[in-house]
DNA sequence: CGTCGGCTTGAGGGAAATCAAACGATGTGG
DNA sequence: CCACATCGTTTGATTTCCCTCAAGCCGACG
């Protein structure tokens, strides 16, 4: 794995993140899990002991109002740790649940602690991690109390893009999302009916077109800049337009 | 400081929690400051290299964007540390904001993960600060994607309550929340006018009345019954009602 | 071939935003 | 002490963005 999946943050400590992320694995990978989509892999309300990295396919931490009422709260991407809060809470308040055929990695919550207290570079990957979640739903917050709904979609769609293309998975703007157009209307807050609108009409203007679980931007300035005025300055500082193929620029 | 303060996670970590919680209030002791209302503690794009601990008055992480639209991410609350996130970003996407006279104490990065290298018991006592600040953002999450203007505020008021009798602020519905409408607004993903409807007509129907900076909870079961659907696990399991004047009992 | 899940589109309604203005407190300077 | 400015609250009128309801469509699959 490349120093360059962990951008931009302090410097002096990629070294390490990077060590920890390889022991994480290698510690990981003997328990190696499959999931499809619709099933629960953490539980509401059920306690678990273990904490999961995923390897490959789509994850989302979700929670289901008594009503029916659906949200996503965070989508996980290949590479992302996820159920690390169930350390401290013994009663999990919403549920991991799989969005698109998956495969992840396992590991209790008794060996994970055994690694880090002997591996404090394994504790910093973790910690990197939580920070990433953190900054993210920051920026969630700020999308889902301010943004109108073009803005939030274009929002998720360069911040999805951006994170794949991080991961190494996404190359010339083009990319999959295995999800439902309601999975996108929980995840940004809008009804399925009113996403199908916006992007339609993005389509329509020629910025993206989504069908089949394909994302393809066609105009990506374009709509990074309805996104913009969302995207915090670690997001902006690192649209790589259309992927490895171009040099990367700064812009602004 | 009581058990209490930390109600219904991990118990066999209690201990150990409190414990950190202490020998932290020890460390920065030294270094208490004051800050005003409208001052920034913590400036947007700016490195920090200082954890805070807020003693008294009111402290928000907030964004203003190009545009001017404010939002307002979490609210820190006597006890909670602040800041942490300083540790492993460079600039900071945010800023910490004052927004009602306040008093905190600070510790410097360096001297800070000294102490919890030598004592984990620290190092658990800011886990469990960024695992509440989590949770608490999981929630805000699903308030601004799919609750209504009313839900957002009963829950706002809801919560708030909550957290400051668990900090032994408030005793029988009745807090000082030195917010302006705005501020309200901003937190809530609402304009000024709208926040002031739903505030003037939860006053008509005799559930709050907010004046000068003064909640008074008049009819708690039922502003309880509209953030409910909100709330989660942790939060439903608590509502103290009204404090310590009257047999705290269980809704639902 | 029929059913089902997801997408698409239209019509209409409603919740919250916007625009606008007045009001009340608080503070400040003459 | 009053005139005046400022800041926050309140209320009304109007607009708009998004939701709701409804129905048709398409592709996948048994």
């Amino acid at each position: 794995m490349a120093h360059a999946d962990f951008p931009l943050h302090r410097p002096e400590l990629l070294e390490s993140l990077c060590r920890g992320d390889m022991l994480l694995d290698q510690a990981m990978s003997s328990d190696r899990r499959r999931f499809r989509r619709g099933d629960e892999i953490i539980q509401t309300g059920v306690a678990s002991d273990t904490v999961f990295r995923l390897v490959s396919g789509w994850v989302a931490r979700s929670r289901v109002l008594q009503d029916g009422r659906r949200s996503i709260i965070m989508m996980f991407l290949p590479r992302d740790l996820f159920g690390v809060k169930t350390f401290l809470l013994t009663e999990q308040p919403d549920s991991i649940e799989c969005l698109a055929d998956a495969v992840v990695l396992a590991i209790k919550h008794d060996q994970l602690r055994q690694l880090f207290e002997t591996e404090p570079s394994v504790a910093l990957r973790i910690a990197f991690q939580l920070g990433e979640d953190e900054r993210r739903m920051h920026n969630y917050i700020i999308g889902l109390g301010r943004a109108s709904a073009e803005e939030r979609i274009a929002t998720m769609l360069i911040e999805t893009h951006g994170r794949l293309v991080k991961a190494g998975i996404c190359a010339n703007g083009s990319y999959s999302l295995p999800l439902t157009q309601q999975d996108i209307g929980d995840l940004v807050g809008l009804t399925v009916v009113h996403v199908n609108r916006v992007l339609r009409r993005l389509n329509a203007d020629g910025l993206v077109s989504f069908t089949r679980g394909m994302v393809q931007i066609s105009d990506i300035a374009a709509l990074y800049k309805k996104a913009e005025p969302i995207l915090d300055a670690y997001e902006r500082a690192q649209p790589e337009f259309g992927g490895g193929d171009s040099a990367p620029s700064h812009p602004s």
